[in-house]
DNA sequence: TATATGTTTATTGTATTCAAGTTTGATTTA
DNA sequence: TAAATCAAACTTGAATACAATAAACATATA
């Protein structure tokens, strides 16, 4: 808590801890670390099989850490583990997704809210830093994808940093990363680049203006990508 | 998803799934679930040292279960593993209790509005049901703490299941169950019956109502009520 | 020819062994 | 007598060996 609120003084990132951290980690952990990132970025599809043996050899480790690896992706929700029958990439339904995307909505928009009233100047400064950057890539002749999603991805994961709830912060960024490879699809398509930079300036104005409420609103209706009501019949469906 | 949405039509819960569930579960998977339990009853105090040795002689396993069930601990948060210097259950910091219950709130305000809107008649007895239980719990000339504890659970339990929204349910639950050795203390205060049976009524009403706003409202309002109280109960300890 | 059953193989769950690190206690020196 | 250093033991992290289960293929029978 402390440490945190010397960062918003002078936005600095202490990465030595992080340094040290890492090599006090658990084999299990860094494998744990390398394939979240692997699916959440897509690289390793739903539905892709993974096997220990296979992984063993190209880590370079004994099956033990890769197992851990599984466990623990098994605890978050990103692989599925069927009793003696290997482990694959969770397939999100379409149902679940919508669920997550409800749950998304409702944490980010609490991050807004806490942000409204907890951000400090340093924050503000880098927010609009941010903010400006994806407006530029959005003016460009032919916007790269990549690279909006990448700063994209910096203007929510700031205002998780600026609700100043370590725990919230955590919660929503492993929720995002969660869902990362199916929001990916839907947050690029070019269409919604416009409408995206829009909704953030609302987002920001009323995280500037320390008006909670809008700031909460604003960013729920950022998220909602489909109207309450269709997921409501949706969810009658049970999948 | 299509034995919840039986559910919501016959009220019974299909255990047999469970019981076979249960059956190919890991032992892992099992002792885990054991030492949750235990933790969030707050039979494991926080700040006690779980031995490996030790609880595999217990369970009569390996210990490779055992350090299994303690990286899906440590993956939800449950316990701290400190390398090579063993397990121990978490010590829950003022602070990150406050925050936890901040996001607590706003889940289970989510819960309820989605309630509000989905809620099958099947649950609406059956949460008028356990209202009424916890009523009279509360009228006895002495009423037992733990059995209000309990059916206080289970109230807002039924209202996660209301939700109709899987995922989000889940994360409640889990949260819940996180938080349960502490938030125990302070729901189980005497004083807070009454209240809390109050607060309940003005939630189960707004749902009946279907006014998604209003529950929300009542729910975040019962919970945020909890927060405060915890704050007096942490200031007495002095920590 | 199709289906069912049995056997074999591959893969995972569990146990045991090996290695590395931390802690604690004892001994020595100041 | 107190403090510091070294060593030994205990505890965890990782690897390998073993057991059990499920899937796949082949063969036999209907």
């Amino acid at each position: 808590m402390q440490n945190r609120a010397e960062d918003g003084l002078n936005c600095t990132i202490d990465e030595r801890i992080v340094g040290k951290e890492r090599e006090r980690e658990t084999l299990g952990e860094n494998l744990r670390r390398h394939l979240e990132r692997s699916i959440s970025v897509g690289e390793l599809a739903p539905g892709t099989r993974l096997d220990e043996k296979e992984l063993a050899a190209r880590y370079q480790v004994s099956r033990t850490p890769v197992r851990e690896a599984f466990r623990l992706l098994a605890a978050s929700g990103m692989v599925e583990l069927r009793g003696r029958q290997g482990a694959i990439v969770r397939e999100i339904g379409v149902n679940q997704l919508l669920e997550m995307f409800q749950v998304m909505a409702e944490l980010e928009g609490l991050c807004a809210r806490l942000a409204a009233r907890r951000i400090t100047t340093c924050q503000r400064q880098r927010l609009a830093e941010i903010h400006q950057h994806l407006v530029e890539i959005g003016e460009a002749p032919t916007p790269d994808p990549d690279l909006f999603y990448q700063v994209n991805l910096e203007f929510h994961e700031l205002i998780y940093t600026a609700s100043h709830n370590t725990f919230l912060e955590e919660q929503t960024h492993s929720l995002r990363n969660r869902v990362g490879a199916y929001r990916r699809q839907v947050t690029n398509l070019p269409q919604r680049i416009a409408s995206t930079i829009e909704e953030h300036e609302r987002v920001m104005q009323a995280i500037f203006q320390h008006d909670a409420e809008a700031a909460h609103n604003a960013m729920r209706g950022h998220l909602t990508l489909l109207g309450e009501d269709l997921i409501d019949f949706i969810a009658q469906f049970g999948r």
